[in-house]
DNA sequence: CGTATTTGACCTGCGC
DNA sequence: GCGCAGGTCAAATACG
């Protein structure tokens, strides 16, 4: 599948994109991890509204947060099983032969990845998930875990990895829609680490001002809409973007109200920005390469 | 017994 | 066209 191309990717080597270079920023995923990384923040955000409700939030981890720009480029390669019927097993007449689910392509749903320190692969973000499948990725040791929201309306899938470079890094990509609210928490929770954004625009407007440090390349992010809040869809996107145990510090003084002086603007001037960008292209050349487009990347 | 995980088979897209 | 790699399916198995 196209999508599942990385930098490791064939159609990655060629393109300009600015994480794909071989100078300057980072040199490690633990710098990288570590928040080191300066500017280049450049977020592109839905529109949207929902507050952002500010809770304590465990430091105890490094995370840093990608989201994918593809998110409303269709995607007409794919394999058509996974499709993105929202209720597909319901609809799926037993006797459908794949012959008939080759006819379909599948819709390339938003994606939302966050990169962390944790020795827990699958971590916590208050929805159930089912696993359905495991593959061994290229140039890593680690295999990759795939896993689908139990909820059988939500077509919401995530993939776990460990980075090949760093261990003690998993990936979390997140694709798709939550259509229902979590099964546990946030709010009552909070305690357990549990990230509760009513937005994507609530989350993009904390880390841009509060994390100047972290690279978030220029996507739509979904996020979760709050638990608490039974069907009160104004934001119909939701992404589970939570890590129990798993957010780096900045995104962590972030979900504590706490602001940071520089401003997304200031890092967009950095002409450092675009080395550290390309910097971390090397970081790791699985699923982070999977989130970031060719076409996000050139600039 | 219901639910979740494992795992090999299968499908698709892409590069050569 | 072939092989490879990513992604998914679904039967078997494990678990509470």
């Amino acid at each position: 599948m196209e999508e599942a191309k990385g930098p490791a990717g064939s159609d990655m080597s060629g393109e300009s994109w600015p994480f794909n270079g071989d100078s300057g920023g980072i040199s490690s995923l633990d710098e990288l991890c570590s928040g080191r990384i300066s500017g280049g923040i450049e977020w592109s955000f839905p529109a949207g509204s929902g507050d952002f409700e500010p809770f304590d939030q465990p430091e105890s981890s490094d995370t840093v947060a990608l989201v994918d720009p593809k998110v409303e480029a269709p995607d007409t390669s794919a394999r058509s099983g996974e499709a993105v019927s929202s209720s597909s097993s319901d609809e799926k007449p037993p006797e459908t032969p794949k012959s008939v689910k080759k006819g379909q392509k599948r819709t390339r749903q938003p994606r939302f990845a966050f990169m962390t320190k944790s020795e827990i692969d699958h971590l916590e973000d208050g929805y159930r998930w089912r696993k359905y499948g495991q593959k061994a990725v290229k140039n890593s040791p680690f295999p990759r875990s795939y896993y689908r929201c139990t909820n059988s309306k939500c077509t919401v899938k995530k993939r776990v990895e460990r980075s090949s470079q760093d261990p003690s890094i998993v990936i979390t990509t997140y694709e798709g829609q939550h259509c229902h609210h979590t099964v546990t928490f946030p709010r009552a929770n909070m305690n357990s680490g549990i990230t509760p954004f009513h937005s994507a625009t609530a989350l993009a407007e904390r880390i841009a001002l509060a994390t100047p440090q972290l690279y978030l390349p220029t996507a739509n992010l979904h996020l979760p809409s709050n638990s608490n809040r039974s069907n009160s869809n104004t934001d119909s996107s939701s992404i589970t973007v939570s890590a129990a145990a798993s957010l780096p510090a900045q995104v962590g003084a972030m979900l504590r109200g706490e602001r940071m002086a520089a401003s997304v603007s200031n890092m967009e001037k950095s002409e450092e920005s675009l080395h550290e960008k390309r910097a971390l292209s090397q970081v790791d050349e699985g699923l982070l390469g999977d989130i970031v487009p060719p076409a996000m990347r050139k600039g």
